[in-house]
DNA sequence: TCGAATTTGTGCGTATGTATC
DNA sequence: GGATACATACGCACAAATTCG
């Protein structure tokens, strides 16, 4: 029965999802069922059936099998700031202000609780890992440094007040902070002061830092740890730091898409103020 | 009959998702149709039709009524640099290279030839934008200032070699420029050049540069100016020029998320470098 | 504790409209 | 025009999860 004019499932669709933008079904709220859908619009199941796939694939309502489908939380409420480049806890600072609202640095308006989890491993790094970490120039790199060489690996799980918001894994040279007192991340006199200080406390001095923001489906594991369902979009970040034109450190960061802003800030380059 | 075992869709579906991974279907090839699939995998119009679906969605595929559907052009292969604090044209940098390439500043290796179509009006800027463009600290705004002055509109299509990569949509306040050689951004002796010189053209200092980084789905006209399949995602940046507290210009760039990466480059501040 | 009702997830077949070739 | 392919639409069926009496 494919009529031209104006797909049947669209009605439905639309309308619930007038229904949610204003408010009148409210996040966590209950979104009418298959059946409540055919008797209240008059449409067919296949109808009811796909407009409630398309609420789900847009993030808008999340279905519970035996329960119902469920409004979910509105995103964007929240952002995170790189505008400092510490890492992780208080350096990426969080909180929920609106967009471009005026603070003084360091002010956070409605500062989150911010605890982490992280476990620091040594291993052989994996061939993504070891390129990004690879001498500065790679045709000009030193024939004598071995790029084989040992990694350490810190994962950290990022909460706010209870909820995940961020995964991230790091990955330092083990030979370059190996038998000081800052070799793990999240011991020592600096533990959770980030990667510029550790390195600055032992001779390093990081000038750079590189940061390339791409957006995919979360993986199974990740959609797992994020509390996210699964195939949501995530903003995945790759960091380097560099000392010179040799990285020091590179992270895989993971935040859910569709829950938070990235926030950016610089000062331009040549300006007196 | 739905099995516990394993969706039938899903064997499919992974099988596909494989092959075009693997490039077996390369990008711009033929998907199977479905009664293709119903013939090759033994299964029912349902899963064969769902399996396409969730491809579609995904984005690896493309389909069109009457001819088929079509493994899309692979994602990410290009990146964005947001290192410089220009706009538009030379200022965003658009490279072909690999995550972390290195590569001198200013040094593009596979530079694209970049364009632009431009239409600048004078219009009282919406809601949002004006709340963008008020004065730095809304409390301490000084009460003269008159918030709902005209702005000065542009709107940029940007094209790297005749693909539509980039939307942007510029707001400056009139009164700032009103009068001068630079009142229009694509006219006059720095056409072209971006903000940041031509305020500095009439003795605007821009010191600082904020952006805020969201993912969301493609708006109807987004996904036809982009040659996009509506709905997929896009980065969407708002961005802020500031001169002390004052907004000078601010603006909102949207660009393909899949097709896609954002390169930001920091120098440390208060590195000796 | 158990079972009945509800709801989503998955699956089947079939039919028609419309776009493409 | 005819063949093919996707988009939309109907109805039906059963499994698994949840809810609730």
């Amino acid at each position: 029965m494919g009529r031209s004019s104006s797909p049947v499932y669209l009605r439905v669709l639309e309308d619930l999802r007038m229904r949610i933008r204003e408010g009148i079904l409210a996040p966590g709220s209950r979104v009418p069922s298959r059946n409540a859908i055919i008797a209240r619009y008059g449409v067919g199941e296949t109808a009811a059936k796909h407009a409630l796939q398309v609420l789900t694939t847009e993030g808008l309502i999340e279905a519970r099998a035996g329960s119902g489908s469920y409004v979910r939380q509105p995103p964007l409420s929240r952002h995170l700031d790189h505008d400092r480049l510490y890492f992780p806890g208080s350096p990426f600072g969080l909180g929920e202000s609106e967009p471009f609202e005026q603070s003084g640095p360091g002010d956070h308006p409605a500062a989150r609780r911010v605890t982490w989890e992280h476990q620091t491993e040594h291993v052989v790094p994996p061939p993504s890992i070891s390129r990004r970490l690879g001498s500065g120039s790679p045709r000009t790199a030193a024939p004598g440094t071995d790029a084989a060489a040992l990694v350490t690996v810190t994962r950290y799980l990022l909460t706010a007040d209870g909820e995940p918001v961020q995964l991230a894994t790091s990955y330092e040279p083990a030979g370059l902070t190996e038998g000081t007192a800052v070799a793990l991340p999240e011991q020592g006199p600096l533990a959770g002061r980030g990667v510029i200080e550790r390195m600055a406390y032992i001779g390093i001095q990081v000038d750079q830092v590189l940061e390339e923001v791409t957006v995919r489906q979360s993986l199974l594991a990740e959609a797992d740890a994020l509390a996210l369902p699964p195939g949501s979009p995530v903003l995945h970040i790759e960091r380097l730091h560099l000392s010179g034109a040799d990285p020091v450190e590179t992270a895989d960061i993971v935040i859910p898409a569709d829950r938070f802003r990235l926030r950016y800030r610089f000062a331009i380059p040549g300006s007196t103020r």
